[in-house]
DNA sequence: ACACATTAGTTGCACGTGTAACTAAGGTCA
DNA sequence: TGACCTTAGTTACACGTGCAACTAATGTGT
């Protein structure tokens, strides 16, 4: 009896201690939250992308300076790069493209040579107002799954997580930096 | 006064369609939730890269096959591209990586010669467990910028938000072969 | 048993992108 | 005004990745 019940508390230490190793150590991919934020991003950009690729053959990149500069109307590339998060030579290549296509014109900024003012050609504006409306209903059509009065915490929860892993991401360039 | 009412009466409509059309086609970058995904997950992937990157130099795929495997022991290169979804040539190649570095072994399947029985060798069980509980620890660091009272609401949305990009993203897809 | 289709996994190729170096212009301080 | 630094934007290079084609093995139908 008492070696039986030494083994019981045995057995029992030994799953409270595997319990407690697995909740801090397993990490199950399809839990992880940075796995689950990225795979739900891809999925909604590949959908997206037959709003903008199908038909237009307009890439990620190029798709977003059409749209900051149909918001906009006129802007310089750095101002570009600032608001869509985007690379200057991503902004750079995606402004050689659609001035390619005929769908943004730039001219030289008379008061400071170095910096092109952009801005859409009427062809451009009519694409963006093709695009824009087809956008925003798949913006909601992918809203819209989810239930109307979890919404509102979903949209703190989105803005809150943003907030702190654009610090988690400073706080890692910062220690890349200092070593 | 009538043509000063008539003006009115037209600058009102004006008004009127003008928001009209603004609710439905003014698309603000910052405000679409496309974007807004893309950007939260690759701010979060970029903090969590120090975690594996800067100290063992691993890059995202070969982080995924090490945690599957360090998950379910033994795989096939076919089951960890369908539990991480990635293609299976990003499989292919960071199995190769891993198995370089003497993280990865695999020994080919007797009953079908086509596929590699896939496992951690023990200095790639030591890594994975060194860095499980690390990234287990970032995720929680994460989670907790949510409101407590918005988390339950937020893991609804999200899954909810994925099952429905995925079915987007297929409906695409299916739209692409159609044409 | 043989031809044909399918599947696991690898490799060649083209392309997008981040990094670093560069050009050209503007600002600063003496 | 001239030396120096900073900034807007472009280009060269390396590298990761998706697609298509391929190899080798298995499954299927007659």
């Amino acid at each position: 009896m008492t070696t039986d019940m030494a083994n019981e508390r045995v057995a029992l230490e030994n799953t409270e201690e595997l319990a407690k190793k697995a909740a801090a150590t397993v990490l199950r991919l399809e839990a992880f939250l940075p796995y689950r934020l990225y795979l739900l991003a891809n999925l909604s950009a590949l959908a997206l992308s037959r709003v903008y690729n199908d038909q237009y053959g307009i890439g990620i990149p190029e798709w977003r300076v059409l749209v900051t500069l149909g918001q906009f109307g006129v802007m310089t590339g750095k101002a570009i790069g600032a608001h869509t998060h985007m690379h200057k030579t991503k902004v750079s290549r995606a402004v050689a493209e659609l001035e390619k296509r005929g769908l943004l014109a730039r001219r030289t900024n008379r008061e400071d040579m170095r910096e092109s003012l952009l801005s859409l050609t009427p062809e451009g504006r009519a694409t963006y107002e093709e695009l824009a409306p087809r956008a925003l209903d798949f913006a909601r059509r992918l809203a819209e799954a989810i239930d109307p009065t979890d919404r509102a915490a979903f949209e703190r929860a989105l803005d809150q997580l943003t907030k702190r892993a654009g610090a988690l991401a400073d706080e890692a360039a910062a220690a890349r930096k200092r070593q």
